[in-house]
DNA sequence: GTCTATAACTCGATAGAC
DNA sequence: GTCTATCGAGTTATAGAC
């Protein structure tokens, strides 16, 4: 109990970053020790198993990948300043943690069911509450009749997307490192103006 | 000799399908071997490998995911009918092929530098492409000033990331497969109406 | 070409000393 | 708490009969 919460936190930060870059499948205990500089009995003592620790893993993962929207959402501001507040701060937190969607997508995707089952219990929805804001706007004439589920979808996309396409648009377009940050760091004002530009009236 | 090209037909089409479902790490030889009514030893028969076989169901993956737009591209018709068809087009090929877009954008991420080294080699880049175009219609002054990355980036996000988010997507929003289906035949039209609404003058 | 049996190896997990 | 050593299950790959 001496080192307790040093090696500890240790191991879930370890265990983290190698949980995001392999996936739960491609991860290895012998990788998160490693990475944690001790060896795979101190995980099985911490964690008991590598699934506990995935979850634990996972779970934290989920509460960062949908963002606490309630404030942007209820605020008293026009509608197209939640836009751009909700892609502005969205793709800064992607900046922070640009492993965090491919990650958990592929893993709901790998068990769509186990995921609903343990982890979908009472989340309320972002969808449902950005579709509702939405209607408004459209039924008050602020702005042009669209559809919500695509709008919503839209903006998540041109948010998310570019990490997970990050190698490979790299390649495309020549980008290095440097480059790539100065694109998002674009973004995070281009997505919101792109979108508004769109549905305004 | 004998069945040798419908055994080797099946292994392929088999293969893609796990390959698809789990990744190269989630797949079990096991897996592709029952999806074929064969057993084990026929799939290192027909090919030495997992890696091997792995390495042609990615090859032909690729293929896919990057779309022949010269077609699209240098066709003889006005730029916003060149979205119109790109998005129509692409989408459509992404509802036959809904696991494609995780699988291959997941293993490039898995191993870019080895990616780049064994499948990048001569590719024209799709991106360069469409950037060069976009130039040309900006400076027509056919369209509002626009960066073509950025443009490149939100159409292709647009159209590949509802399918790796749509177990999430489905859940969020309560749609079942039909509504789902629904949805992205909409978005056939209403991805490239988003753009063009966007960049029109 | 196709199968069964098994070798060779990887990896999660545990036993037991300190 | 931390380590070394090792077990046992699961997986890729091969040997060898038919």
């Amino acid at each position: 109990m001496e080192k307790n919460d040093n090696t500890q936190e240790r191991i879930l930060s370890s265990a983290r970053k190698v949980f995001m870059l392999k996936g739960m499948a491609g991860a290895r205990m012998q990788d998160i020790a490693d990475e944690a500089g001790i060896n795979k009995a101190m995980l099985h003592y911490y964690f008991r198993s590598k699934e506990i620790l995935f979850e634990m893993i996972f779970e934290q993962s989920l509460a960062q990948f949908f963002p606490r929207i309630t404030g942007i959402i209820d605020a008293e501001i026009p509608f197209f300043e939640k836009i751009e507040n909700f892609c502005g701060a969205y793709l800064a937190m992607l900046q922070q943690n640009p492993y965090l969607p491919l990650f958990v997508l592929n893993e709901v995707n790998q068990q769509p069911d186990y995921f609903k089952e343990k982890f979908w219990k009472n989340k309320d929805s972002l969808f449902l509450k950005f579709a509702e804001l939405v209607d408004t706007e459209v039924t008050s004439g602020n702005i042009k009749p669209v559809k919500p589920a695509h709008l919503f979808i839209n903006m998540i996309s041109m948010c998310i997307f570019p990490f997970i396409g990050k190698p490979m648009f790299m390649m495309s377009s020549g980008m290095d490192e440097l480059q790539f940050r100065y694109f998002i760091e674009q973004r995070k004002t281009e997505v919101a103006k792109f979108i508004i530009g769109s549905i305004k009236k």
